[in-house]
RNA sequence: GGGGAUGUGGGGUAGCCUGGUAGCCUUCAAGGUUUGGGACCUUGCGACCCCGGUUCAAAUCCGGGCAUCCCCA
């Protein structure tokens, strides 16, 4: 007999990524889109408890570079959201406005908290000593995009932490955006295996508001680039609009300089999902995973409770090593069925328990990833925290291994079309990252269906000969990708 | 921004062209037997996206809306 519930998940991840991942986030209970609301979706248990932690990883990096945490109002008064010109000439197609009672002003939905915090940075911001401030929330954020929305990848609402940085000088800010590069590379890449790209964007795409932008770029299984944390180094553009100065070390007047940093953990799941995850489901890391041992008891009706007992006593040895171990005790459903659930659900390890296991004293191990089973001894249970040390470092290294070789260097359009249509990033020399490179870009855009991701930030590349498009001197090496 | 497709019990679908009894698989509920890779039997509950039009009669035809998916820019 054909079983439907099987079939439904048979889309194959490197066949048909797009049907793979609408019907994996729904398989694996990460999402329901059934509540049909352009751009806004419920996140299930099991996607919540991922973004949690994802939440608590980031938390934890920032508050130890010296962050914290704040609560700002989710609405942003219409005077405050038009303080800075090119700001609000961005955001405003996409700001949902509330409606409110004659005579009182106008409110939107943050888009962005850049509006509220900078007033509160004046407020609380006297003395070159009160700095440097580093804040963060963490919370949802509203655009009202009018294109496309697609589930966890492009939504109107989206769950992240903002982090708003006042400092004194120029060269503090700008380390502070340095140092959220090695954010993201310490959890992106270090803890979740996420290799990615940071590009300074061109400056006809930079964050409404900023100086410079760099988005960290992730290349999905189809080839298409999507956009991670980026942080912006906004100089004194909000401080000026907001009037935000304190006294310098001479005994100056100045305006502070801000930067900004934006990880969207609903995004960064599309990442994890999207780059670990193979046709049998998710692939969830270790250091992510909410279940990261899950226990199978096989049992019959009459040894049931002596099998039981046994697993509980398992599960327990697991977890004084401060690991996150679940006896799987649904009696409804059959040893199988939970082994097909596990997998789908991502998590590391699992443990099968039977007879056998209980008369030999060993235990029967599924590692997720390799999908192998290996019998070791009950002793060894304080390994896990070493097998999934090791588990990440395998899943980090396929993920390298994906990215590498993928970027191409290419002189003519033809080059570049036949590089991005593949799947691969192409490196181009172009003549200029100002807006006198938009003509270009544009071209690129609607001749190639791919666009200007911008300039490797972490490495100062030097172009040489012509724009590969219109044959100018070429100013800067920039990398072409199709993208979300 | 442009184009295409789709919407039927909780999930997956048939029926739509050619208007007239909503069929199947699964889930769910109850009871029983089971439990080493999605267990089985019996009984039962549950649906035509919304608004309008045409018609004796609309899941089916027409118009509008909402939502979802895909492709292209």
């Amino acid at each position: 007999m054909v079983n439907e519930t099987k079939k439904e998940f048979s889309a194959k991840k490197n066949f048909n990524f797009s049907e793979w991942y609408s019907n994996i986030i729904e398989k694996a209970e990460i999402v329901d889109l059934r509540l049909g609301i352009k751009g806004f979706i419920t996140i299930r248990p099991w996607g919540t408890l991922i973004i949690e932690k994802l939440f608590d990883m980031f938390e934890e990096e920032l508050q130890g570079k010296g962050h914290l945490p704040v609560i700002m109002p989710s609405v942003i008064p219409e005077s405050n959201l038009k303080r800075e010109s090119s700001h609000i000439k961005g955001f405003t197609p996409q700001v949902f406005w509330l409606e409110t009672e004659k005579g009182e002003e106008k409110l939107a939905l943050r888009p962005t908290s850049e509006t509220v915090f900078t007033p509160m940075f004046s407020l609380w911001i006297r003395s070159h000593r009160d700095l440097p401030l580093k804040l963060y929330q963490r919370g949802s954020v509203f655009r009202y995009d009018t294109k496309a929305t697609r589930p966890l990848i492009r939504g109107r609402e989206f769950q992240w932490i903002e982090c708003h940085d006042a400092f004194a000088t120029k060269h503090d800010a700008e380390a502070q955006v340095q140092e959220d590069i090695d954010t993201t590379e310490k959890i992106l890449h270090e803890k979740l295996g996420i290799p990615f790209f940071p590009m300074k964007r061109p400056q006809w795409d930079k964050f409404a508001g900023a100086e410079y932008t760099i988005g960290s770029d992730v290349l999905m299984p189809d080839g298409k680039m999507i956009q991670q944390p980026s942080t912006h180094f906004m100089g004194q553009k909000f401080s000026r609009a907001f009037d935000a100065k304190f006294r310098t070390k001479d005994d100056r007047e100045d305006f502070i300089y801000t930067t900004a940093y934006g990880p969207a953990m609903s995004r960064i799941l599309v990442s994890i999902i999207s780059t670990h995850g193979d046709d049998f489901g998710l692939v969830l890391p270790f250091s992510v995973s909410p279940i990261q041992v899950v226990i199978v008891p096989i049992y019959t009706t009459k040894n049931k409770d002596k099998i039981m007992k046994y697993s509980h006593e398992i599960m327990e040895k697991i977890r004084i090593h401060g690991i996150n171990a679940t006896l799987d005790s649904r009696d409804i459903y059959s040893p199988g069925w939970k082994f097909h659930d596990s997998e789908l659900k991502g998590i590391p390890f699992r443990i099968e328990i039977g007879e056998k296991e209980f008369k030999s004293k060993k235990i029967t191990l599924f590692i997720r990833d390799i999908k192998k089973k290996q019998v070791i001894s009950a002793s060894s249970l304080k390994n896990i925290s070493k097998l999934g040390k090791e588990y990440d470092e395998r899943l980090k290294r396929n993920a390298d291994s994906f990215v590498k070789n993928k970027i191409v260097d290419c002189k003519t359009k033809a080059d570049i079309k036949k590089t991005v249509d593949s799947g691969k990033i192409a490196r181009v020399n172009f003549c200029s990252v100002q807006e006198q490179g938009l003509h270009c870009a544009e071209i690129i855009e609607k001749e190639i269906g791919a666009e200007v991701r911008g300039t490797l930030a972490n490495k100062n590349e030097k172009q040489s000969g012509n724009c590969a498009i219109c044959s100018k001197k070429a100013e800067a090496v920039v990398y072409i990708a199709k993208s979300y």
